[in-house]
DNA sequence: TACGATGTTATTCT
DNA sequence: GAGAATAACATCGT
């Protein structure tokens, strides 16, 4: 499930319900993910405060006491529960915390492809893997970006997923944006024109700030019910429309294979 | 029943 | 070094 407005929309839900909240108890479950959970966390996050919840491209970090922070990554089936009853453990649960005024939260991720990480320093946030531009201050980092993709012979569409150029766009959003920019997924990022990339920045912004505003509630929806709902599918334009009229031309949407993965495009609308 | 596909990314290869 | 392929895992649809 997790893009970056889906990161975001989890992190502004954690950050309004655990800030200053104090750590009562923390148990593994199931220390196995894309990494293992560091044991010490269990002893380590006692009785330390939380302070806020940070995102960068599709990292999340749980700020606490005393310069720690919970680094976590969803991979493609992390999910938070955040609940004031008694949690029944499930099937795919690898970590409880207990807070005070009786609020558990669960991580709980079906294919183990995310991770959760202690970092020691808060500097350690801004250092993570050669991570690339929010997509947010993309307007700051305009020039930069627009030098470094002339540097590239790759399709448009493998380099937004590139998180070390802009960092928070997955497979769903990067043929949505392609599409509101009306360019190609083929598209050779050396060729773009200043014109195009203005536009694909201005429809990276304007993607993923409507996905955060539309993606929230069938979110808030899933915690609450605890009932997998996924995106809020209702909006895209071409993802998982192969062989469905375009919104716009009327021809048929296409999907085809892009470095392994999917990719969702109108022939006659991208150019 | 078997196989391919699924929102991610680190690692291994050419 | 760049870029492409592969692997990690569980589930679902064809």
């Amino acid at each position: 499930m997790p893009e970056l407005p889906e990161v975001e929309t989890v992190c502004r839900e954690l950050s309004n319900k655990i800030t200053g909240l104090y750590v009562l108890n923390v148990n593994i479950l199931n220390s196995k993910l894309r990494y293992d959970i560091p044991n010490k966390i269990e002893s380590i996050l006692l009785n330390k405060k939380i302070k806020m919840v940070l995102r960068r491209g599709k990292n999340g970090f749980i700020v606490l006491d005393a310069g720690y922070s919970l680094h976590f990554h969803l991979g493609m089936t992390g999910k938070f529960i955040l609940t004031d009853k008694k949690h029944v453990k499930s099937k795919h649960d690898h970590l409880k915390i207990e807070f005070n005024k009786k609020i558990t939260l669960i991580y709980n991720d079906v294919r183990k492809f995310g991770y959760i990480n202690l970092l020691k320093k808060p500097l350690d946030i801004i250092n993570i893997s050669q991570i690339g531009t929010e997509p947010f201050l993309l307007n700051f980092f305009k020039d930069q970006l627009f030098i470094k993709i002339k540097k590239t012979q790759r399709a448009l569409k493998e380099v937004l997923l590139d998180q070390s150029y802009i960092c928070g766009i997955g497979n769903i959003y990067a043929s949505e944006i392609l599409f509101e920019s009306k360019i190609s997924p083929f598209k050779k990022t050396k060729k773009l024109k200043v014109s195009e990339f203005n536009k694909l920045i201005e429809s990276i912004v304007l993607i993923l700030d409507l996905a955060i505003k539309k993606g929230g509630s069938s979110i808030k929806n899933y915690k609450k019910t605890n009932q997998d709902l996924g995106y809020f599918q209702t909006e895209f334009k071409v993802y998982n429309r192969d062989g469905q009229f375009c919104y716009d031309c009327k021809n048929l949407i296409i999907k085809i294979k892009q470095a392994g993965r999917s990719s969702f495009y109108c022939k006659q609308c991208q150019k």
